[in-house]
DNA sequence: CTCGTTGCAAAGGATTTGCACAAGT
DNA sequence: ACTTGTGCAAATCCTTTGCAACGAG
């Protein structure tokens, strides 16, 4: 049952097998989160009552969390929390880690084989099995480096 | 006089330096997050709280939050985003990383050589510099993972 | 028709901020 | 004394929840 196809079409399949319904705010919300690279549960909301369907009508802040959290469920989307406050949402569609800056909060994304020797490690030294798509590193990135010199983060 | 206790010294120093005062509440946050190996602000107050001097007061939550934030620009705490809401604190003794299993919520500590190679990766490919103190790697702990077998996180 | 879904509003928890007073130097 | 630090309370921010009406299957 398990087929791993791309995220685009399976959200009405997903929903059937589990009895669930395909409701326009939630397709709204996937198209959203799919668009937009790494967005917020609020730049989500935001976006949707930008586009705001034919009808005028953007889906509700709650309705917005309520489906965030169910097409993780459904394995469409992840979530990654960047650091402080907002977690970022992106398509399931391949792999990679975010990598953000203290300084500007820039959002890089890096190959997800980064993090393999460390996995592998932490596999066999703790049992540990880490999600890489729930990693995000932090550090600074060149440019702020180059701007700030190597002062510490404040 | 200023006695020659352990942490209390690096702090007056510092504290000195940038014409700041010694507080009691300063000294007790400082102690409390050395004493807890990790801790959320949160965890700090309560532990205040618990401890509360022979005064019987205990530092107010914003004045936490305050010094905690201010303990950082001294150098002498990290902190690190564990995942969703809850920043975690510790003394900036010697470096380690964090590793959070999300079923559970349990933290491991593990080398932070761990990410050398991932870190000098990631400053050839991008002039990105790792702050190895600040990063947190999600996964499933040993426990967790027999219990739900190979459970998808939810 | 039945039950999952939505919108709205209010509830909550966590962190921050404004201020006047207390305290460190 | 002068300036920083603290407590208190109110203000924010982000997210969750209760509930009646709505709509997909």
């Amino acid at each position: 049952m398990a087929d791993s196809r791309d995220s685009t079409a399976p959200l009405a399949e997903r929903l059937r097998a589990r009895g669930l319904r395909l409701t326009a705010p939630r397709q709204r919300v996937l198209a959203a989160v799919t668009a937009l690279e790494h967005a917020t549960p609020e730049a989500i909301g935001a976006r949707l009552r930008d586009e705001a369907g034919p009808d005028g009508t953007a889906p509700d802040t709650s309705t917005v969390y309520r489906n965030l959290e169910l097409l993780e469920r459904l394995g469409l989307v992840w979530h990654t929390h960047l650091g402080k406050g907002a977690p970022v949402y992106h398509a399931a569609e391949h792999p990679h880690l975010h990598v953000v800056c203290q300084s500007c909060g820039e959002i890089a994304s890096a190959a997800p084989d980064l993090l393999d020797s460390a996995a592998e490690r932490l596999a066999a030294d703790l049992g540990f099995t880490v999600d890489v798509g729930h990693v995000a590193l932090s550090g600074t990135c060149r440019a702020c480096r180059e701007r700030t010199g190597s002062e510490h983060p404040s």
